[in-house]
DNA sequence: CTGTTAGCGCGTTCAA
DNA sequence: TTGAACGCGCTAACAG
């Protein structure tokens, strides 16, 4: 890499003096801009990132922290952040936390050193098991910020960017009941998680708030690792009377659909299922899943929008927002 | 961020005191060492990045340009090569080309500034298409290797990791011939890009190879944003001695199995099926597809190691390897 | 208008 | 055993 200082020497000009003229400072003559300008693009010059860091102390860089990468949700979510940040004049970092507290923690560490102007982040479903804080706590009192999205922490002074997940149960709840749908089952298959929490919240207002609706809620809980296709079958087996069936995430959504396929149920006249999915999923469901998509990418553009406001703007006594993205609910073929 | 100078001001020794105890320069006493040390963990010490990076002109940082994040393929790919660059304390930055060639050739100049020390990349289509590789050697001149996964040009000198295109439709045809299928359809979905290519020579090859079968090879090419189901469907019907189906691609896969279904042939009685896919798709797919699985994170980490090699040992001479990452074919329910 | 100088944080001579 | 000084590449205050 060609250094300022080579084009000073080639052109007999002092080293600031081509500093200033690439800089567009007016205290430098036309002619010696234009000189200058010349041979560095004809050497093709490129400031070095580094020096440009060390001098300034910005990186243009911000560090992701994601917990599954093969998540489509987090893939969208990163394609978001990646456009953003590109937009905007910055880098982005990526680590895989693999849903570990040790390696967000070391993930954090890591990049807390000047390779970052700060963080986006979802927190680890370890970290929230353990109910872990600390190590964000400390990277902000080190002043670097953080934007936690998807999965945020209630404890931590932070922007954050969520989804709005009981609001989006509860609208498909009570769309199912507008159906004329008398006994709906939610399929939890992520109940360790804080999003399946409100999700869970969301069906449960909406039978509550509904007269017409006379049956309890019914939640199927399925651990990670059960054979959630046999689960679902026996349990429609067993409560021939639901009509109606809300899975929280993707996987469980085809199971569902594979399952009501096998009993013989028409869809949508005996049943109907809207499902948490990626549009992906929908091009191989037969019928075509109703779902709940959330809109990753746009989370993901919109904390990289939230970061760069507060690295340019900083921090005055906890204006911290809480910015929440709309989720989509699209009607197909497995809905009335 | 704590500095060294403020260590050294607060322990009263000089800043190059501090450096060399940090570092275990056994010049420094072993109690100064102690003292010294205590206090930098304390204060929570690390070296600014920028600094160590402008100092020792390198980043231990790799940039990685991929086509696009949301393909799974890449995804899993990236998950290696996250997993592989922290294990050898590299950070990585991702950039997105979106299958563009102007984008990759931004990307290429914006990171090349010393922002990393070497790339991590596959060509974009658009590239491909347009048979531009200037950009590369250009990189490659100023001293920042390249190695190039999956997608790679013949007329650039680099190390390269691929995949073994033409063995894995080699194989998977002289299975579906060893079943005594008669009349073998390929169905390439992904002509315009280099490894549709390969892969649909591997079926002729196969072909030619056989001494049992007697049809010729029959490939059938969909471009994008054609209806590929009903284009099969019509095949299938205008050539009902079709009995296998060999998908380059993991769309074509699923459609010729909604395809087959609905005409009601017996899979794998009447007709085998194999394809190229992911192995989420598998859990999707009734019956559960025969598949060709690339090994994406091991591509990934491979071109780590094949990058970091380079990094440290330097070129000699156009030493550059080619590494084939071994494909893998799974019989699941759609052949015999 | 141009050049000299200092300093960002660090490691590495060389001198004490 | 420790410290002073220099330079990585750059910007900016200050001199000329």
């Amino acid at each position: 890499m060609i250094t300022i200082k080579e084009l000073a020497k080639e052109l007999n000009v002092s080293i600031s003096t081509v500093s200033k003229a690439l800089n567009d400072n007016p205290e430098i003559s036309a002619d010696t801009v234009k000189r200058i300008k010349e041979l560095a693009k004809l050497r093709n010059y490129k400031p070095n990132k580094s020096a440009v860091s060390l001098k300034s102390s910005k990186t243009n860089t911000i560090g992701v922290i994601v917990p599954d990468i093969l998540n489509n949700f987090f893939a969208k979510l990163l394609y978001g952040v990646e456009s953003a940040a590109a937009a905007n004049g910055y880098n982005i970092i990526i680590c895989i936390s693999n849903e570990s507290y040790e390696k967000e923690v070391e993930s954090l560490q890591l990049l807390a050193n000047g390779t970052v102007d700060g963080f986006l982040l979802a927190v680890a479903e370890e970290t929230q098991t353990l109910k872990e804080d600390t190590h964000f706590k400390k990277i902000i009192e080190e002043g670097l910020p953080i934007v936690m999205f998807d999965r945020v922490l209630d404890t931590i002074d932070c922007d954050k960017v969520i989804i709005n997940d009981t609001e989006s149960t509860y609208s498909a709840t009570t769309h199912l009941i507008s159906e004329g749908r008398k006994n709906i089952m939610l399929i939890n298959h992520i109940d360790e998680l804080n999003v399946g929490t409100l999700r869970t919240q969301g069906y449960i207002n909406a039978i509550n708030d509904s007269s017409s609706y006379d049956n309890k809620p019914l939640v199927l809980s399925i651990k990670k690792g059960d054979e959630a296709e046999s689960i679902i079958l026996e349990t429609l087996k067993n409560n021939t009377t639901i009509d109606g069936i809300i899975s929280v995430d993707n996987i469980a959504g085809i199971k569902s659909l594979n399952a009501v396929k096998s009993m013989g149920l028409k869809i949508p006249q005996d049943i109907s299922l809207i499902a948490f999915a990626s549009d992906e999923l929908v091009e191989f469901s037969s019928p075509r899943l109703s779902t709940i998509t959330q809109h990753a990418y746009k989370i993901g553009s919109k904390s990289v929008e939230l970061l760069i406001d507060r690295l340019k703007n900083g921090t005055t006594k906890n204006n911290y927002k809480t910015v929440t993205v709309d989720y989509e609910l699209t009607f197909r073929e497995t809905t009335k």
